[in-house]
DNA sequence: AATTTAGCGGAGGGATGCCTCCGGTTGCAA
DNA sequence: TTGCAACCGGAGGCATCCCTCCGCTAAATT
């Protein structure tokens, strides 16, 4: 599995007292909620509100706002990275596409976060490097295989699905029918019909 | 071409007088500059600083922000629309492709304003059907001449297309490839490589 | 039980945004 | 040129958010 102590690091720094540990707890989950919600501009005396905390614990916790996306997208990544050890015995083009429908769940809440974070940020490169730990060796042992088109890179294909997914779909069947025609033009050769 | 006239009788009523048509010139071209550099929720009161008029004048010409944005949205798509007789003379793939093309222009910047306009607005409603009428013909000759799989509906490709232009691409040439990918993935009888 | 001290909560100052209102200005018709 | 209606601009009231600071609380230790 992948280097997952590295990005641990980040998450060990907790407070150690009872009440701070639910308190810092309380705070991260309800800005997983506010977050989605609300995007990443929602409100922190609302996050603190609704963790039922003072303000002031927040920022104790968290002195800026981008280490309150850090805490929320951390575990999120580690989750996704130990989800690649889940589809290891299945064939390589099917464990890629399983793990990819993993990721679809990763992306479809955490884009936002993704691209706040994006900008010069240690954790997110961390982060970034994990979840690449994680899907490109599937995706090499995939196109050593000939079951995906050589030149596509590990990057597109990130890109290609979390794109697609950064929509919310009002039916619930189109998602996976425009996935469907996605991962048709990352397979090689192609499925003949 | 597409009933544009319906979408015009939005942009008809603009004020009368030199001044305040300028004004109002100068607001929608602020406007879109701003929502492009900071999303939906730039500030109005900048918006007005950088037309170079009061914030009262703002909001005279439009009440609400909503007013504006769709002020903003309305031609940009009727661009998009008139575009599809440029490409009319491709065959049914490569018209399909060149008007994709433009969409993802398109796409690229106005997002987050759709996104917006997406719940209840009788706007946001003509200019869909505006869209629509534009591609969805161009779809259903490309199917009907076998070059698209034929399970796959126009909402479909926008979904797509419009997901992967959301994000921004640091290298140049991997939005095209990722492009690719997916147009491959809508060809049919696929491409044997 | 007593002591220590990390941790708590929220009042409050400063900044910004939204929107209204009205005195002053200016384009336009006669 | 003159008169007037339409139009302009921004001051100001209200709401919200960010963040700091400090007196109080209660968890951990002995």
């Amino acid at each position: 599995m992948a280097s997952t102590g590295e990005l641990g690091e980040y998450l060990a720094r907790r407070p150690k007292r009872a009440d701070a540990q639910r308190n810092y707890d309380a705070l991260v989950a309800a800005a997983r909620e506010a977050f989605a919600e609300a995007g990443v501009n929602a409100s922190l005396e609302e996050i603190a509100r609704r963790a039922g905390v003072g303000i002031g614990t927040l920022y104790r916790n968290f002195p800026s706002r981008r280490e309150l996306f850090e805490a929320v997208y951390v575990d999120e990544v580690q989750a996704l990275s130990h989800s690649a050890a889940d589809v290891a015995h299945l064939p390589p083009w099917d464990a890629l596409v399983a793990w990819l429908n993993r990721f679809v769940a990763y992306a479809a809440t955490k884009r936002a976060l993704a691209e706040e974070l994006a900008h010069d940020s240690e954790v997110f490169r961390r982060c970034r490097a994990e979840i690449y730990a994680a899907g490109q060796p599937m995706m090499r042992c995939a196109q050593e295989a000939g079951v995906v088109r050589p030149e596509a890179t590990f990057d597109d294909v990130l890109r290609l699905i979390s794109g697609i997914v950064a929509f919310q779909f009002p039916e619930p069947g189109q998602r996976d029918r425009v996935l469907a025609i996605a991962l048709d033009g990352l397979r090689y050769p192609p499925a003949l019909a």
